[in-house]
RNA sequence: GGGGGCGUAGCUCAGUUGGCAGAGCAACGGACUUUUAAUCCGUAGGUCACAGGUUCGAACCCUGUCGCCCUCACCA
């Protein structure tokens, strides 16, 4: 990067960089104290034309420029907004002025000025002084169309945030979210806590991990795929409501809905269930969308969600025979159903057809936001059973527009059952599509014996998805997971290039 | 992984049947003291994603590769 040769739009402007040096000023800035956000520079304007305002200080980027010779505009934006800024020749010393002739869109500059709206009543600060801040050496996208090219705003999030509008918004709206949830759950009595990312077992749900290695120990590791059992050991330990809000890394596909490391929150209840879990994320997204302030009925495209609560509970069971159209215990029904949706059935255990089945059938259909409770317990290796029917796990799973953005159980605390769980295997289910790794660790700990407690997972990105109406989980995400860039298919790294210059000269240049 | 689409100047995009690589914005030089994507005159700017092939001649046709998007499969 150091020894590239400056791009000709970069020259022009490390020729402005050099001009703002020789007039003693400082191109990359310093301190600037006392300014004041954009957005209350515009609320402090006076409406009125002809009528001055106060003189303030603000910082910001210079978005664009309009040049009338000795009068100059500028569009002047930071974190809160935009304001237009006028500068005329006749306020500035001669100094100042060259300043001026140094300036590039991109640029970082503060200002003091008059508040004042324009003659075509635009809210301005007529400068009086400004401040190299920070000189920008990159050329912006085009003022107008701006910048569209999906693989470069990924690429180059800077750009993105800076000239796309509602993006900074939205992921500023992420973080107040995540903010609404701890202070709700601090509300409740939780504490936060970090625990391990690095695994020897990859346990607490369904999912391939990553693997790496520890080099002076010698040993295979595992990225965590789950906060689960971890938070369960702390449980045991005495912290009786506990969470962890983390990210978390599944070795699977990427899509719209899918990041290979996301970020979930997990927490647990002692002395509750999964119905106190119900109320708790009904609470946690409820605050959150309140602290949003649009309302408890949300756009989604053409769509909406409404989250008013209470938010309807239906079980398992019934929503299967309601979109399935056969009970989920009548074998020979379902069986004909999976037939019908081109479904394995041979040597796969019944429950897991039925799942499956349920999977193609129900879960698409759920506009929400709905609960669905009672899970069939052979799929739910770490939960409580019903006291009445040890067929039926004390699980719910909360969907918004076929999007599963909750997971929660009582949660399993008999260790004797809990060990034959783990080490059941059901037909049809890969190694790896199972949750029953033995983690050693973990049974011991429930010896210890850990309160009956309510348990619960939320993907926070695609809360934060449906909170701002966002199709897609890299619209969430600051830097999604992209493959590496390369010159180009055919050739090599530009590492190689370098080091072999002179023979790739003679080979990429044959004669004639 | 399968299928489909896309990749041309810093950015947004044209590019005819295969016949000298185009525009707008941005940049550079000039004019302009109330603009709103200002306007006007002029200048410069290209590894047409990458590598091959066909052809007198390829941004365009063919093959392979890379990346991104959509979709299906898998998953949360």
């Amino acid at each position: 990067m150091n020894s590239r040769k400056p791009h000709r739009l970069e020259a022009a402007r490390l020729e402005k960089l050099q001009k703002i040096g020789d007039l003693g000023l400082d191109p990359w800035g310093q301190r600037f104290d006392g300014h004041i956000p954009i957005s209350e520079a515009r609320e402090r304007c006076p409406e009125e034309s002809g009528t001055d305002g106060e003189t303030v200080r603000v910082a910001g980027r210079i978005m664009l420029r309009n040049n009338r010779g000795k009068l100059k505009f500028y569009h002047v934006q930071d974190w809160t907004g935009r304001i237009q800024l006028m500068v005329s020749r006749g306020d500035l010393s001669d100094e100042q002025w060259e300043l001026v002739g140094a300036l590039d869109l991109g640029d970082l500059i503060g200002i003091d000025g008059r508040l004042r709206v324009s003659q075509t009543g635009e809210k301005t600060i007529f400068a009086e002084k400004l401040t190299m801040l920070c000189k920008s050496l990159a050329q912006p996208p085009e003022k107008f169309h701006g910048a569209k090219d999906v693989e470069m705003l990924l690429r180059q999030r800077s750009i993105d945030l800076i000239y796309n509008e509602g993006v900074l918004d939205r992921m500023l709206r992420r973080t107040r979210i995540i903010h609404s949830i701890r202070q709700t759950l601090s509300g409740e009595g939780f504490v936060e806590v970090e625990t391990p990312v690095l695994h020897a077992v990859a346990g607490g749900a369904a999912a391939r991990p990553f693997t790496t290695e520890h080099n002076t120990l010698g040993i295979e590791l595992f990225m965590r795929i789950a906060l689960e059992l971890h938070l369960k050991r702390l449980m045991v330990g005495g912290i009786e409501r506990v969470y962890e809000i983390g990210r978390v890394f599944r070795n699977e596909g990427i899509d719209a809905t899918h990041n290979p490391e996301f970020t979930m929150i997990e927490l647990y209840q002692a002395y509750g269930d999964y119905g106190s879990m119900m109320d708790l994320v009904e609470k946690i997204v409820v605050d959150a969308a309140e602290m949003l302030g649009d309302g408890m009925v949300l756009p989604w495209g053409e769509d909406q969600i409404d989250f008013t609560p209470p938010w309807p509970r239906k079980t398992y069971a019934e929503l299967f025979a309601e979109h399935a159209g056969c009970a989920m215990d009548d074998t020979d029904a379902v069986t004909e159903v999976a037939r019908r949706l081109e479904i394995d059935t041979d040597g796969v255990h019944p429950d897991v057809v039925v799942n499956k089945v349920f999977e193609e059938t129900v879960e698409d259909a759920l506009v929400g936001p709905v609960f669905v409770i009672d899970y069939p317990a052979s799929l739910c290796p770490l939960t409580k059973r019903k006291a009445d029917n040890p067929e039926i796990a004390e699980r719910f799973e909360l969907f918004i527009h076929g999007m599963e953005l909750a997971n929660a159980y009582t949660e399993l605390n008999d260790p004797l059952l809990q060990d034959e769980l783990f080490r059941t295997q059901l037909d049809g289910l890969d190694e790896e599509d199972s949750m029953a790794k033995l983690d050693t660790d973990f049974l011991e700990a429930l010896r210890i014996g850990m309160p009956p407690a309510g348990g619960m997972g939320i993907g926070i990105d695609r809360l934060v998805m449906l909170l701002t109406d966002s199709r897609s989980i890299r619209d969430v995400i600051f830097f999604p997971l992209l493959k590496p860039e390369s010159v180009g298919g055919g050739k090599s790294a530009p590492s190689d290039n370098d080091k072999n210059t002179t023979t790739e000269t003679t080979e990429t240049n044959p004669a004639g």
